[in-house]
DNA sequence: ACGCGGATGGCCT
DNA sequence: GGCCATCCGCGTA
């Protein structure tokens, strides 16, 4: 079952923390592909000066401001995509971006979806499919269709819950590849399993 | 095991 | 015009 908009309707940090474990699914026409959460980012809200919503409602940031449990997809560095789940309420504008997943279910496509222009030498491993935010969106076919999708159930792109991840295997560190705030704690790594 | 820079395009000032 | 919530390949060690 999906996770319920009431799940994502509380701070980025408690949601970003909270989704370690999850399972984030997309349902392509070949097949469901998806990975076990074990990555995730706050981005709190129009006060905090790293969030895309500290601009303003703009048309790239528009689904941030939407209701809890939208998927806020956005284009970066003219070639990658990266996926957040929306949180708090509807018109706030916090999220939290999904930066890692373990591979679980298609990943002879993620190989697929991942394998550049020209031919590789060496198929990608399992690991190099998704310890990325812009890696896992290629691997599981997620582009700017996905702008505003549900995550909460009646879309492809969904989020199921997984097994709790134990505080003794979270580690929480400053927010990767930003200039302001650099130094908020807000990035969150489950170890002990798949990844870095 | 690092560190660096090029690719590539949309958006905001 | 400059800045990106990135990735990859190539350089030096």
């Amino acid at each position: 079952m999906s996770l319920p908009a009431s799940f994502f309707d509380r701070e980025a940090d408690v949601v970003a923390r909270e989704l370690l474990g999850a399972e984030l699914q997309h349902d392509t026409p070949d097949g469901v592909i998806s990975g076990r959460i074990v990555e995730t980012e706050a981005y709190l809200g129009p006060h905090d000066p790293a969030s895309h919503s500290a601009v303003g409602r703009t048309p790239r940031t528009w689904h941030m401001f939407g209701p809890p449990g939208t998927a806020y997809v956005y284009f970066i560095y003219g070639m990658h995509w990266c996926v957040n789940a929306v949180t708090r309420e509807d018109g706030y504008g916090a999220a939290v971006l999904i930066r890692a997943l373990e591979p679980l279910r298609g990943i002879e496509h993620m190989r697929r979806n991942r394998s550049g222009i020209k031919p590789r030498v060496r198929p990608l491993a399992d690991r190099d499919l998704c310890n990325g935010p812009g890696k896992l969106c290629a691997a599981l076919g997620i582009d700017r269709t996905r702008d505003g999708a549900s995550l909460t159930g009646g879309s492809p792109l969904t989020i199921v819950a997984g097994l709790p991840a134990p505080d003794h295997e979270v580690l929480i560190t400053p927010r990767i590849g930003i200039s302001r705030a650099v130094e908020w704690p807000l990035r969150f790594v489950l170890s002990a399993r798949g990844k870095e």
